[in-house]
Order: C-alpha cells, then sequence, then structure tokens
DNA sequence: TAACGATTTTGACTTTTGTCAAATAATCAA
DNA sequence: TTGATTATTTGACAAAAGTCAAAATCGTTA
C-alpha cells in the first residue's frame, strides 16, 4: 500500500494520483497489545505497517488463541473482507511489539478508488497475491510435517523466532506447544 | 465470471457492457482426464464451469497427485497468477467429468479491463473473494483433527463424495487414504 | 535481589495418523 | 461375462503428535 516508485510506473501512477493517495494516509502508533482491530468491528482502517509488529489471531473451542498471521514492518494489514464489505471482521489484529503504521480510512479509500481508477487494479493484485499466500499456506499444511513445518517457518520468518512467543509460533503452524518444544529439540 | 443480472446491477454494468462481455466468452468442451491447464503452461483462459466437474492438483515429492481444489458446475477457474501474470502455471486442472465451460482468453480479458473499468473491480472482488476461501482452507487444517476435516468436507461438498475417488477427498483433505478408510468406518 | 508471573521444557502416557502389504470390492473395456 | 485394472478396506505395526502435570527457566518489577 505504500506507493514507492515501482508501483507507481507499474500502475502509470500521475504525480497527481500519487499525491492524493499520500494525502488520503495517516500514521497511526499502537503500543504493545494494543489493538489495531478487534472481531466483531469493522475495520476502519488498512494500512501499512512501518515498525514493529502485529498478529491477528481467532479462538478456538476451548479459547486458545490461535494466529492466523504476522505482520512486521513492510506489510500491508489488508483485513479487504471487512474493510471492503462492510462486514464485522473475523479476527483481532494486536500489536506485539511497540508498532507504527500508515493508514488510511473507508473513506478516503474509497475516494482513491473513484479517482484512480488504476487503485482497483493495485488492490485486484494485492488480493490476487495475498490468495496465493493463502494457498501456499494451506498446501504447507496438506504437505508438511510439523517439523517440516516449523523449519520452513524458522527459513521463511527468521527474525521473528526472536520477536514472539514459542506458544504464538507454535499455533500458528498448528503444532502444540510441548510437541513444537521437543521438536525443536531433535533438530 | 458469468454475468449475471445481481452481478450487472451491483457493478453498474449497461447494455453494452454485457454484451461486450458476453461476446468475448466462447464454450469449450473437455472429456474426462482432459487439461485444462497444464504445470508449466501460461494459462491462456479463465472461465466458469457450466458443466462436469474438474480439479486442480501439484505433485509431491513422491510423484502422488495433491489435489488443491475442485470445480463444479458453476464455480470459477481463475488462475489469476498465471493467467493475470502471464507466468508459468503451477499446478494441473483436469476434468474429472466430461466438463463444458465458458472460457475468456487473456487477449479478449485485457480488453475488457480497459474498456469497461467495472472490470477491474470485478476481479478484485474476485481475488478477495479466493483469498478469503483460502485463508479459511488453512484455518481448517491449522484447528481441525482429520475426522473434522472430513466431516466437514462431507457438509461442505456432499456432491463430491459421489463424483471423485476417495483417494483424491483424501489428497484434498491432507490424509493418508487408508486412515480416511477407516474414519469413514468409525463415524 | 527476591518474588511473581509467564514461558518453555520435560516425563510419562495416550491418541491420532501413517506405512506397508495383502485382501476385497468395484469398474471398465474387450 | 470375464479378466484386468483401479479403488477401497483391513491387519499389524511404527511413527508422529497430543495431553496433562510438574519442573525449570526467563523476565519483570516491587
Amino acid at each position: 500500500m505504500k506507493i514507492d516508485e515501482n508501483i507507481a510506473r507499474h500502475y502509470n501512477l500521475t504525480e497527481e494520483d500519487i499525491a492524493l493517495t499520500m494525502s488520503g494516509y495517516v500514521p497511526m502508533k499502537l503500543k504493545a497489545n494494543d489493538f489495531f482491530l478487534q472481531e466483531g468491528e469493522v475495520a476502519d482502517y488498512i494500512g501499512f505497517v512501518t515498525k514493529g509488529l502485529l498478529r491477528s489471531y481467532v479462538y478456538d473451542d476451548f479459547a486458545n488463541e490461535i494466529t492466523s498471521d504476522f505482520f512486521p514492518e513492510n506489510t500491508l494489514i489488508i483485513s479487504f473482507d471487512s474493510f471492503n464489505n462492510r462486514v464485522p471482521a473475523k479476527e483481532y489484529i494486536k500489536a506485539i511489539e511497540d508498532s507504527e503504521l500508515m493508514v488510511i480510512s473507508y473513506e478516503k479509500q474509497k475516494e482513491l478508488y473513484q479517482k484512480i481508477p488504476a487503485w482497483n487494479l493495485i488492490c485486484r493484485d494485492l488480493a490476487d497475491y495475498k490468495s496465493r499466500e493463502m494457498i501456499e499456506r494451506a498446501k504447507k499444511f496438506q504437505m508438511m510435517s510439523a517439523t517440516e513445518r516449523y523449519q520452513n517457518f524458522c527459513t521463511e520468518h527468521p527474525d521473528l523466532l526472536q520477536r514472539t512467543t514459542l506458544g504464538t509460533i507454535a499455533s500458528y503452524i498448528g503444532v502444540d506447544i510441548a510437541t513444537l518444544s521437543r521438536i525443536r529439540k531433535k533438530i
């Protein structure tokens, strides 16, 4: 969602387009454990993480927090479902570390969609990218053992190992925390 | 991708828009076991299944076919990745039953994107929908046991139980076929 | 620094799932 | 209809993963 030169060029954004886009974004600061979004709310903002780390999660039947995604710096937080369709969010999004974002409100984003047609295209491609990411994630569960999923996590997110708890990672890769502890010892 | 009245109204498509869209689509017939797309090819078509059933799959390290998705009638086959970005497909898409589709070529679809801006919006929403579907799929692996995944499959796709093999379903829900056979007996 | 809480590890055990091979059952084409 | 092929079930066993509870470790703050 950050408009860097490559994106601007790729989608043929004019200087005015970029200026208008920039004017819609505002900074947001969150302390660790602050919510960016809570289950049941309609997402008011989507945005880009410039600093820090957030995670999204849901609760399972036993009231355990199941982490569904991590948002470190330079990633987008696009709960398009809730944001675009104005429906209640199914997940919580909470800061793990003190974080800084650039966010845009629904009203402003709607303005961008209308005034800058390329924005529909950008968001189409973003949603497409997201869906491919999720296809890959599902495929990992489908085809990898718990050990392989952990190893894959380590290579894909080496930094997160230091920045969040084992329990959070365990729920993200769908493994019991005691089992994950043993997997780590074994490797 | 089928332009029914609701879609036309929702996206404010004019009569001409609809006529132009329709003119881009052509029927395609596939016999059982024919490929709609093969790994390594760039997707020439996206389309809508009007009759029959297809599936997408990849190969794992042991040359087993791992089914990633089913496409029964009234579903879209949108390998947006390969289609939009002109990159080689990662999966095979093959007809399980004799099938009929309405498909559109890349060139024609590009024309629609340009001449009918709403098409970018439609595809944005389709990609968004797809990403949510995949998020749900990943979440099922993350939070459900093999038995629960099978039960969920039965309620979500009751018809497919009759229309494809156990082995195909087993790979789709990520369970060994012998295990799935036992799960079925137990239930 | 001591003490508290949260996180991680460990032990002993159970349950779930996978593996391999053989036996049935079902399907399809000659 | 009959083989041949493919799909499914079953048995015996092994490996992977989960459960529960206790211990060890770590980090924070009073």
